[in-house]
DNA sequence: CATGAATGAGATTTCATTCAT
DNA sequence: AATGAATGAAATCTCATTCAT
């Protein structure tokens, strides 16, 4: 029932239109017409614009989730190890799915109040193996932060910034940015092995 | 150009209405309603919805400016000074002025060719200070960072996320967020005197 | 495609309502409401104004052409008997559609540029047969006018001007008035026949 | 009071919107930046859209009425040759006054009653020399034509479309236009000088 | 004479959505 | 499962005009 094409297809346009115009400059029109889909069969599998960007927010949300349970399954697991593998899994997310990215960084404002508390609850969960891994580290001392929360907030920030700037031609290959991110990160967090610049703390 | 009572009101309301609702969400016949302002008084004085955004991100980028101007005058003018200034500019704006910040974020897709060129001109003009302390201080050593590039992209990303969780009424002092990106911009940076977390580079 | 009802009313409501005030000063809203029809309805029909009006004129055409074919089929081939028969279309066109006859004339300037052409285009090839019985009698000595681009140019311009002055109630016959412009376009293009006025060269 | 450069200069920007746009399509907004006075000074000379445009039929009608004056006076009193000087003012006007010419056509639709009886009444005016012109010309077997109603609105309609296909820096005279259209007009009237077309009746 | 500011109505067009078929 | 037609509200913007200064 959901499995099909014609759905993944307009989730994808729409998703682009979003992006571009955002949810209230997009046009559900010409959504179904670059589908092409007629308006009345994109009707028939999303019953509205709302439930349209709830679909694309969801499904993004379910790419990133699937990421971060990949990079956990049978890795590392002390918090230095935990905190690199979430990184890595943000980085791919914002590069590989940079459109999703955008979208989620910018229309969630648009969610309505039904869709929007459950949304939220999922953001929040996926963002808790990150918040436990800082809390786990700075408690094992192998992360010396005097404010772990902005240490947080700041890992954050700094790759969600990577869907703005990062061209999927250029020749920045992903896995490096993954690698510069990760350092970063043991510096955002105070990481007691990279006291000084020249440790490498590897991958 | 900016100092009338009428146009200074509309950008206000402008400036909010946007970010609640996004750029093509808003109407302006709300704006001018809830400015207290007709429909046509206001399209005497903004000729076009892309005009209202564009003149509102201009003044955005006024704001900016000034603070960068006032932090660098008479100032520590060594790489790390400069590095430190910016930070402090930077979180100011993303605090004080959050929904001047979260516009100029979200909003400049939605500038139409014309006055996009001219913006993004300015957005590079006032990172450049940033980019120049970046550059001079790898160059004389203060800085010891492998990728600098991304140190510069890291410390705009974290700083400019402060405008999405930062709360006017909060137990957060601005000043106090201030000195901690500091801190973790000097990290970022690989600054040779924060080898171990110990060190307080102070601000 | 033009066969349904409601766009059929609509052409002939606008065709009213720009006739009347010309098609700047038409109004889409009254042209709906006089069809009765919601404006959105039209616009599911007539995507805008100009397009409206380009099916107008296009319509306006149709009906010209086809009134120069059914005179053309097994009628006289000569140069003569052939500007006879199309004088009699024309005539018949300018009183028998009266209001289009007269939009065809003022309203063209308003076509964009796309249907322009393709429109102008239509215009040169509904009045290639006058054109060619003029060279034609020329040729043959049936007609003898010194400038057959000003006799042409003369013919369409009076009979041109009888949708303006033709009154449907009038107790001038249609049928007359093609016979009296027959008779002027004779002399117009200096037929050797009409040495003297006397002579009537019958229809 | 009138003699101001002010008004001439914006009837002259009015016509040329008015031609090209019709009545209800220009905007007195632009028609007074084009000139390149304000609105409100535009205002101050006309107190309105409609003023604008019964000052300018009349300005028109003043220039043909003028034209016609001119040829009359120690000119040739006979029918003919007064119906060889009202064609040659009118074809004057039509092509050295070309856009007042397809003005005074198209918009007179768009006088208010006020306005339009009395316009209705100049034209009437001017006509009255051809028609006075055929009247005696019939009268005195000059001109034989069997329907003098139909040559009068013929030679009317003809020398009208001038305006339609004149183009100024073409090369043809005007002064050779108004030798054609004079010998059209004989025609026309079945003069009875013009029994065969090998007679050139002169200018 | 002239201006800057404002008005209120109305312009055309597009929106998300619905419904009978 | 899908379509063509329609709806009514709202979108942005422009109109001719007025008025206090």
């Amino acid at each position: 029932m959901t499995s099909g094409t014609v759905q993944s297809d307009l989730l994808a346009v729409a998703r682009r239109e979003f992006v571009e115009h955002g949810y209230g400059g997009a046009s559900i029109r010409s959504i179904a017409q670059k589908t092409g889909v007629s308006l009345s069969a994109m009707y028939y599998h999303y019953a509205s614009k709302q439930e349209l960007l709830a679909a694309m927010l969801n499904v993004g949300m379910d790419s990133f989730e699937q990421r971060v349970v990949d990079e956990f399954q049978a890795k590392d697991p002390t918090p230095t190890g935990r905190l690199l593998g979430y990184v890595a899994s943000l980085v791919r997310f914002r590069t590989l799915e940079q459109e999703q990215s955008q979208l989620v960084q910018t229309e969630t404002r648009n969610l309505e109040p039904a869709s929007l508390s459950a949304y939220r609850e999922r953001q929040r969960q996926s963002s808790e193996p990150l918040r436990q891994a800082l809390a786990d580290g700075v408690a094992s001392g192998e992360f010396r932060t005097p404010f772990p929360e902005d240490s947080y907030r700041s890992i954050l920030g700094m790759c969600n910034a990577i869907a703005h700037w990062y061209e999927p031609g250029g020749d920045l290959l992903v896995e490096e940015i993954v690698h510069r991110y990760q350092e970063l990160a043991l510096r955002v967090v105070y990481h007691r092995d990279v006291a000084s610049p020249e440790t490498d703390p590897g991958t």
